[in-house]
DNA sequence: TTGCTTAATGCAATTTGGTTGCAAATATAC
DNA sequence: GTATATTTGCAACCAAATTGCATTAAGCAA
């Protein structure tokens, strides 16, 4: 069997069944859009919403373009969203605070009421207890108020 | 001078000016669409979104008047808004656990990734530390993962 | 370098979620 | 019952996000 692109066979044997698995590989390509929208995530100091992206990167692609690159870039674990309080969601770079026991991905934000910014605080790790019937994979822990600009 | 509804004059005086405010009571009416939409959201085991709460209540009433209400009930302080971490709003009854301490209104959820409900989790009090050039109002926790029925 | 294959983009159209203005209906106070 | 202001329904509107499809271009191999 040929393939244009990159592909591998998986062999198992279950249950006296023989299964043949083919895993196709999607190569994934850098863009100029891509690496432009990659750049302002990660060299911003707040996170930024799809709009203010479109705006900072003027005519250089698509709005919807905006949307798919973001996408992408949430699958490569480049960036995250987050979603405020109100519903507003934006766009940060990830930074891999990762709890070491539980592997479990935090995110620790605070969002201003008034300048309405949204900003990673990495050096906050919260702590808490759930009922152990719970199977947590991610803590999205996001403080309002007044940042210390507003306040 | 004469209305209709209640009101009361304030009386204030500040450097040197007297100013007289007139206060407007808007009286709150009970309505068959707010009371059916209150009994919804707090007999729900978890919170509903603007789209559920309208399929659930049929053609009992417009979907703008759904947003109404739900303003309403929010501003009576009998429901609150939670924003999910891929930015869908819903709304759930308040419980009113607010820390002790610093009066701040703590808001803890989980969301299930499996099945997207979202549930409050009122035994649950996280504690963090934060740098104190933040005025902190309110906290968000959201935990994500598996709920009890989907694990 | 050239050509091939498939991922990524642009554009238009569409869907979804939420808001606004205004006339009509209705809950509440008297 | 009547008066009055609140609430509702409807239509229109707006912004945010998604989808389909033809076109463009990134990356691999020869």
């Amino acid at each position: 069997m040929q393939f244009g692109c990159k592909y591998t066979w998986y062999f198992i044997n279950r249950n006296n069944v023989a299964l043949y698995i083919l895993v196709i590989m999607k190569t994934i390509r850098n863009t100029a859009s891509k690496t432009a929208i990659l750049e302002l995530i990660t060299h911003s100091e707040v996170a930024l919403s799809h709009v203010e992206i479109q705006k900072l990167t003027g005519d250089l692609c698509d709005r919807v373009t905006i949307y798919r690159v973001l996408e992408r870039l949430i699958n490569e674990d480049l960036i995250h969203k987050i979603a405020t309080p109100d519903g507003t969601v934006k766009y940060a770079s990830c930074h891999h605070h990762h709890d070491n026991h539980h592997h479990i991905h935090n995110h620790v934000h605070f969002s201003c009421e008034k300048c309405l910014s949204v900003t990673c605080l990495d050096s906050v790790e919260p702590s808490y207890k759930i009922p152990d019937n719970y199977l947590v994979k991610e803590v999205n822990f996001t403080l309002s108020g007044l940042c210390p600009k507003c306040i």
